[in-house]
DNA sequence: AGGGTGACTTGGACTCAGTATT
DNA sequence: AATACTGAGTCCAAGTCACCCT
């Protein structure tokens, strides 16, 4: 352990001139993948192997052909899919209809919950909140309570992120255990430089060179890593155990809203120690203790407890701020772990409209075909993705054609795929939705009213007496299975659901949703306050899998759970160093699932790769850290490893990194024997891993370190990079911090069918621009020795400006070449970067908040409209807040 | 211990409406 | 007015992980 104070000098200068290794690196084209994949071209090219070596690599391992075919992502011209069965004009008779003539009737006089108008906006739902209150301060103090605690951090490099840590320092230097896993890991020579990225170019990534000393391994389980630094004042307790609490099963389910939400819990921790300057509250408690004693402690403290130490005293900038927060509503009932809710009611769900035939019919060697009206419905799926890359693919044809055929029946005309011509179909659906894109505008408002007024009531729940807006009422309508990549279900039929499919989870007094369909009714109603589900029903693609209808991110559910997320992760910051000398010590262990498990951390923790569940045979050929085969990972002397491999969704991971010797020794070892299709980590999953990882931390799973790495990256970035300047200037750094963790989780994104067409429309206008200064420098010259401008292009003559003026225009229109430069780098920048995920998923918006108070950035240059309901528990944190 | 299940988070593509540009 | 572009919102697939059962 030893974690280590953290004396190190950071080293984050700008002018560090190492290049990052962990980057995402590009290759260029690959052969073999799919056009599909060709076409994400990840932003950062490594400087140096690239796509060669990629490919060669991938020739000579054997990589099997599903991997490198890569990823095969949905056309990005698909046409929709889902309604054209269901078009909107279709009947009127449609379920959705019926249920709401129904629900009014029903629902209106006994005191549904849904609200009559229900707010629209986070600011009306807000001022509406307003008017409860007391229970606002409820949650403001426990949010207050929570922020607090963690406020004041340290530095240590262990924190750092990972960025941060690759760096200069050669692992050579390093050898030992004790040294903390910055200074280990050394940077790689090329690659990584980023150099056609301007911001990287000039400002490197944060270079750490975390010389830290750390090392000590001192065991100490219990104790908490040492890292503090000065910089983080403020101590507050360190709500930390909330997950913990979570699981806790309490008897008393009944809870209601005393209990508070795990996270508010904490108590001002007993919390570490090692830092000593760190204020305990600050610190995380150690392991051992965390772990046992969390389980009882949680219970039952209550938010509110924390609160007391702040104020509500905002600052003046602060103020903007809180009309995002919802502090009006009343926290979240109990957290006693199991129980989520007390009193829960809601409508329902709503069902597509039944499948409206046309009537248009397909051909079948040339020939009209008739189809029933379910025969037909199938046939349209298919043929209104006529032009998206599914259809090219066997498997998808294969499966479609399989489920199709069962419902044509043996004897039907048709026979076979091939001899099938869908377009009068796909023309028919072509002019549909052309004609509703003709539709006057008020035509389209009144539909909008219309289905805005069928739906109205599946919008909101109330959930402890809180209005709460539902997340996705709609259920599934039926279509083709679009599975990404090489799904082997791909191309299915999704069969229609029915309220005979769904099952219903409400408070025990709230009244049962209708169902919508008369004459049916749903499948089950429970009762089942331990879950936040609304509804679920069987995936028909996959029937042992279910698909939850949840409450909105906006929720105080999910912003409870997503507050506990994150506490998790500022936890980790505390045994961080602790873990990163322990796994450092076992890159060597003797015990080959412990070195496994070492390795596997790190790259976790490193490349901030995903866990890696296994897989079963009837889902896609993607891996995670566990389940890494030996092809995917290539060792490069001296000490460099090259990842390739396709992730979740099947976005490829293509990646050189430069890594600590013993690591590199390690991969050789675990590949040593065994074929190219085996697992690399042959001793481990999971389970395994994350058992481990609960050892040392409680709560700890491989997740947390992505999430972990992920804010105190852009925390990192954002208190390093942020001068003062204007707005603009202040966003383009929160966009280039974004931008950095987007690279590390490789969040990556199709580069859009007009990103070319783009770039040289913006060239050519800067061409142009460039043309008019050149024009303007000659009339300069003229003006000034008394001369009349020349002529322009059309053979006019020209205005006769003084010298200032023409000095102005230039200078102007230079501003605006540049400010167009600037746009266009941005734009190539950003074509493959994801930058929303890791904004939703993976940066505690505290920092944003707080970093926005500190700069005087309005809140709303960042976050939308959803983005700011579903944070505003975090709009409340004080500006010196740090991860 | 390990497999299976259930619940919940994460993630890229799509759609659509509003805005900017031509 | 037509077209291009953007960003928010939606959709639903695909992960993670805890817990239960054998």
């Amino acid at each position: 352990m030893a974690v280590q104070t953290s004396t190190k000098p950071n080293v984050y200068e700008d002018e560090d001139d190492e290049p990052l290794v962990f980057k995402r690196c590009s290759t260029k084209s690959k052969p073999n993948q799919l056009n599909a994949e060709a076409k994400k071209i990840p932003a950062q090219r490594q400087v140096g192997q690239p796509g060669k070596q990629v490919s060669e690599h991938r020739s000579s391992n054997g990589l099997n052909s599903s991997v490198q075919k890569g990823k095969m992502v949905p056309s990005t011209k698909s046409p929709p899919v889902k309604s054209p069965l269901a078009s909107p004009k279709a009947s009127t008779s449609s379920a959705g209809a019926s249920a709401v003539s129904n629900s009014k009737a029903s629902t209106s006089s006994r005191a549904s919950p849904v609200p009559k108008s229900p707010p629209s906006t986070t600011l009306d739902g807000h001022s509406k909140r307003l008017s409860e209150q007391n229970k606002s301060t409820t949650i403001k103090k426990e949010i207050n309570s929570i922020e607090h605690p963690a406020q004041g951090n340290s530095d240590s490099e262990d924190e750092k992120p990972i960025g941060a840590r690759l760096g200069k320092v050669k692992p050579s230097e390093d050898s030992d255990d004790d040294k903390p896993l910055s200074s280990r890991i050394a940077p790689k020579s090329k690659v990584g430089t980023s150099g056609s990225h301007p911001y990287d170019s000039k400002e490197r990534k944060p270079v750490v060179s975390k010389v830290q000393k750390n090392g000590s391994s001192t065991t100490d389980k219990g104790k908490a890593p040492s890292v503090v630094s000065s910089k983080r004042p403020l101590d507050k307790a360190n709500p930390s155990e909330n997950s913990s609490a979570k699981r806790l099963k309490v008897s008393d389910s009944s809870t209601s809203v005393k209990n508070k939400p795990v996270a508010a819990k904490q108590e001002p921790k007993e919390e570490d120690d090692d830092d000593d300057f760190i204020p305990i509250s600050q610190r995380s408690k150690k392991v051992a203790s965390d772990s046992k004693s969390s389980l009882t402690k949680q219970t039952v403290t209550k938010v509110g407890s924390f609160s007391i130490k702040k104020t509500i005293k905002k600052s003046q900038k602060a103020s903007k701020f809180t009309k995002y927060s919802k502090s009006t509503t009343k926290p979240p009932s109990s957290n006693d772990g199991q129980t989520k809710w007390t009193t829960l009611e809601h409508n329902g769900v709503i069902f597509p409209p039944p499948y409206k035939p046309h009537g248009i019919k397909m051909l079948y060697n040339g020939k009209p075909v008739t189809l029933t009206p379910e025969q037909e419905e199938v046939a349209t799926m298919y043929a209104v993705m006529k032009d998206t890359d599914y259809v090219q693919k066997e498997t998808f044809r294969k499966n479609f054609w399989a489920d199709w055929h069962k419902l044509l029946g043996k004897n039907h005309v048709i026979q076979k795929l091939d001899a099938c011509d869908f377009t009068p179909i796909y023309d028919w659906y072509q002019n549909e939705k052309e004609k509703k894109k003709q539709m006057s505008t008020e035509e389209k408002k009144a539909l909008k009213e219309e289905k805005l007024k069928q739906e109205e009531k599946y919008m909101w729940a109330r959930v402890d007496g809180n209005q709460e807006k539902v997340g996705n009422f709609r259920v599934e309508p039926p279509g083709l299975f679009r599975g990404r990549g090489e799904h082997p279900k791909s191309g299915k039929l999704k069969r229609r659901i029915c309220p005979s499919d769904v099952t219903i989870n409400i408070g025990k007094n709230a009244p049962i949703p209708e169902c919508p369909i008369p004459g049916e009714s749903w499948k089950e109603v429970r009762h089942d306050n331990t879950v936040t589900w609304l509804a679920f029903w069987n995936d028909p693609i996959n029937p042992r899998e279910f698909k939850y209808v949840f409450l909105a991110p906006s929720s105080n559910l999910k912003g409870l759970s997503d507050m506990q997320k994150y506490e998790k992760a500022r936890r980790l910051k505390d045994h961080i160093g602790k873990i990163r000398a322990s796994y450092t010590k076992d890159f060597t262990s003797k015990d080959v699932t412990k070195r496994q498990i070492a390795v596997a951390t790190y790259l976790i923790d490193k490349l901030a790769l995903r866990a890696g569940n296994e897989k079963d045979d009837d889902e896609a050929d993607t891996v995670g850290c566990c389940t890494l085969k030996v092809e995917n990972v290539k060792a490069i002397p001296p000490n460099s490893l090259e990842f390739n491999f396709l992730g979740k969704d099947s976005i490829r991971y293509e990646n050189t990194v430069e890594v600590e010797t013993p690591v590199y020794k390690a991969i050789i070892q675990f590949q040593s024997g065994k074929r190219g299709s085996d697992d690399l980590f042959d001793m481990l999953d999971t389970s395994r891993l994350n058992a481990h990882l609960k050892n040392v931390m409680d709560g700890l799973t491989a997740k947390v370190f992505r999430t972990y790495n992920a804010s105190i990256t852009l925390d990192d970035i954002l208190n390093k990079k942020t001068k003062d300047g204007d707005l603009s200037e202040k966003l383009v750094v929160y966009q280039h911090a974004n931008k950095e963790v987007a690279i590390i989780c490789n969040h990556q994104r199709t580069v859009s069918k007009t990103h070319s067409a783009q770039m040289s429309k913006l060239t050519e206008k800067i061409d142009d621009l460039q043309g008019i200064v050149k024009d303007l420098k000659i009339d300069l010259d003229r003006a000034k020795k008394g001369k009349p401008p020349l002529k322009d292009a059309d053979g006019k003559q020209k205005k006769n400006l003084t010298p200032e003026a023409l000095e102005r225009k230039i200078a102007q229109t230079n501003a605006k070449i540049e400010k167009m430069e600037l746009d266009m780098r941005t734009k190539e920048d950003l074509k493959t970067v994801a930058l929303g995920t890791s904004k939703i998923n993976y940066l505690d918006p505290r920092i944003t908040v707080a970093w926005c108070k500190r700069h005087e950035v309005p809140i709303e240059k960042i976050f939308n409209k959803s983005l700011l309901a579903k944070f505003s528990w975090a709009m409340p944190v004080e500006p010196d807040f740090r991860f």
